[in-house]
DNA sequence: AGGTGTGAATTAATTCACAGCA
DNA sequence: TGCTGTGAATTAATTCACACCT
């Protein structure tokens, strides 16, 4: 068992793992190694039995790894073995879309869905009805919620993040194409789907001038 | 000038830096310096000239760098010089949602939109309207669309990658929650929502666990 | 026999310190 | 003087080879 820190990229890479795994299971197979792994995860081998060897040791030598074992033990190390509770701030089409986001039941509850539009508010959802956002707060403590999820335009992104640090989550997701600031015992995961277009086309564009001059 | 291969944790930095220029730009800031950017960019300004020195040099020692000019070099190096002519295929929630996405007309012109359903055919967007996902490859052709992005259901994602390369685009980015596979010259960027999601909770059970035991 | 787990070797990324130039 | 640009030093991450266990 390790004591080291682990790499922040091995974190991301979990991640990964326990969506393939996620896939295996849906596939009916039991059974696995850390080669399937890896082709499935688009990694190497060893970068699959070294990033497990950081937590503990879930494989069978000469086996292989059982699939609902290893799936378990990622969710406990991704703290995934209960359910989070998750707010949602801002329920325009991006908040709707992640709020009926497939798999995200499996991990996360979604239990306050806030917006300050007047028209917007008692609106029925998939999972519950839209709230003012004024009374984030008091549903945030009432509900136990942990997670806020950010899905406001950029300029009420920062606004968004104070208020819900302070009605007390542990952590937010931000949406919102800004970085926010926070305190630094709260982390905040900055999503920016732009980020991903520029760097395809940083890819494709150097793909296409075939090994870019000077 | 450096002629080194570029880390491709840099490139994901590039991105950012971009959009604290942007940020200065818009508040009207003309001069900058690697420390303000380390310091909005969240990194060290170590970093920065480190990011920025893979590429060329382009602040003035004793002085900073020019915002204008130091925007329109990050844009050139992410091949962002001029717009990507781009495809959105699922035109449901998500999909309306990326359309609209502040800051997505300032590098990229979304100009096809595809879905298979009849109901949502013809539906006006604001970019334009929804056509039907057989016209895919023809319009491809005819608008010289080069980055496809998949908006669809998981189980639809494949295929729709597949028949996008056949089309012809240079470069895919996905938002269904699953890998893609793709010849090894076109750029996939698969984007999970879930992940984003899944990195945070492991944060934020860690640190509630106040340092968490073997 | 066969596939994991892991120390050692290698490679990559980051940090640093300071030379170089406006 | 002040801040960039960059080789050198350090630290981190990945790859590898093989001991080890079933």
């Amino acid at each position: 068992m390790a004591k080291t820190k682990v790499p922040s990229a091995t974190v991301s890479r979990l991640v990964t793992y326990l969506r393939v795994l996620e896939d295996l299971e849906r596939r009916g197979v039991l059974k696995t190694s850390s080669e399937q792994l890896a082709e499935e995860a688009q990694v190497t081998a060893f970068q699959v039995r070294k990033d497990l060897a950081y937590f503990g040791s879930y494989g069978t030598r000469g086996v292989g790894y059982s699939v609902p074992l290893l799936k378990r033990e990622l969710r406990r190390l991704l703290g995934l073995s209960r359910k989070w509770r998750l707010a949602i701030v801002g329920m325009g089409r991006l908040g709707q879309a992640l709020a009926d986001y497939p798999g995200l039941d499996e991990n996360f509850e979604p239990v306050g869905f806030f917006d300050v539009d007047p028209g917007k508010i008692g609106q029925p959802l998939t999972k519950g009805t839209i709230e003012p956002f004024a009374k984030m707060p008091q549903v945030v403590r009432e509900r136990g919620i942990e997670i806020g999820m950010i899905t406001v335009p950029a300029q009420a992104a920062q606004e968004v993040a104070d208020r819900l640090v302070q009605a007390g989550v542990k952590g937010i997701l931000n949406f919102a194409p800004v970085v926010l600031e926070a305190p630094k015992d709260i982390p905040v995961e900055n999503v920016d789907f732009l980020a991903g277009l520029s760097r395809l086309s940083f890819f494709v564009s150097r793909h296409m001038n075939e090994r870019w001059t000077e």
